[in-house]
DNA sequence: TTGGTGTATACTGCATACATTATCGGTCAA
DNA sequence: TTGACCGATAATGTATGCAGTATACACCAA
């Protein structure tokens, strides 16, 4: 009967079917930082009008993914290696109070979820499935984010994700990837003992340790 | 030179100014919670097409000021007691940040600016200037935001701050206000002497104490 | 009276058309 | 050759019109 509810509602518009495909076009790189979005380019490229477009546009420069001048039009937003640290920075504190928090709340078969997740990230990571690595890491992080309680830091968090996924493929790579799993070991630890100081403690190194490997890749090129 | 390419590009858009309009209007509670706000009936009133009010829509979404449901219309977003208190435990959690990170970079004429602006805002509660009070309290945190150095989290925590502004009218009555200009005091204190644990301390108390006065002032009404 | 159905109305979603502004290339003068 | 001006072109900003959908209310049947 949900299910029938949900099918029904699936109108989506065309405006939110256009704001995830350039999302999630920007988020996969295809289309590059820097790269103009041209409203009747897109329009023609979907074959529909530019009103669903502009709209989209608009909430996409809210998310933080294009920059918008008026009069002049739309460039994919670009991130400096500065915002890369800040947004790392943001991330271990507001990861770091969410495990804090999460670590009375969690229950069992939370922690359960987490463990799968992770086992099965190291299983993705043996066959270089990069993209599931990325999904599975996300939905560990997920976890304990939903059970802080704030639904508000849930939220920003996410889309602070969201923004800086497309440099996130380099993290998944072999040499890498094996440090994070590790770590996520040690976190799930903390929860078992439910240490609030010390789950707090590791999701912040974890994310700080993202930021240092990132912005090392960064500087290479 | 500035100034003058400011006033140039002050060709706002109507968009912009719609989404102004609409955001003070919220801020200042003269569209209450829960308020039905149709297309066709802003358009009349601005006496401007359905348009640039559409695009406006999206952006005031997203920032969290009104709620959109697909093909019903939007509504002004309500904030429950449970929203207050999440919205306040993130800002204790980011401005503690942000002064601690700031505690080190202060200069003394920020630190002048910030007393200069505490002792402004004791007047004007002395004049019952409530709106005033206000900005000026606005103007005290943005300045160790500011110098914190994380650009993202000091256009976060603004945001967030907008979000629940209509509430804290309450905040700036007599009786309430003088405990917070105490506070004040105490954090340029601590920024005078660089102590960046306790400015951090301090900065999470400032917010938990809004928190603690606002949850109970909804309480009562 | 109550529950359901049908219709009228109004609003949202999208497309199209027009107005305005920025960009680019060429021409002309220095 | 260089720089400035000017027109052509294309993109953005706004208005308007139309189609589809939700809401309200009246009407009818039980």
């Amino acid at each position: 009967m949900q299910k029938l509810k949900i099918q029904i509602d699936n109108h989506l518009t065309l405006r939110e079917k256009i704001v995830e495909t350039i999302r999630n076009a920007i988020i996969n790189g295809q289309l590059a930082a820097g790269t103009r979005v041209a409203e009747p380019d897109l329009a023609g490229k979907f074959g529909i009008s530019r009103t669903p477009i502009r709209e989209a546009f608009r909430q996409l420069e809210s998310e933080g993914f294009i920059t918008v001048v008026p009069r002049k039009g739309a460039i994919v937003a670009s991130l400096s290696p500065k915002d890369v640290a800040d947004y790392y920075d943001l991330k271990a504190l507001l990861e770091g109070y969410a495990a804090r928090m999460a670590a009375k709340k969690l229950t069992e078969k939370d922690i359960a979820k987490m463990e799968s997740a992770n086992r099965q990230m190291e299983a993705a990571a043996a066959k270089k499935e990069v993209r599931k690595v990325l999904a599975l890491h996300n939905e560990f992080h997920d976890i304990f984010l939903k059970s802080c309680g704030n639904e508000k830091l849930h939220s920003i968090v996410q889309n602070l994700v969201m923004q800086f996924q497309r440099f996130r493929l380099i993290l998944a790579m072999p040499g890498r990837i094996e440090g994070i799993i590790r770590q996520h070991g040690e976190i799930i630890e903390a929860f078992r003992k439910q240490d609030s100081a010390l789950a707090e403690s590791l999701a912040q190194k974890n994310a700080l340790y993202g930021k240092k490997i990132l912005l090392r890749e960064l500087a290479k090129g």
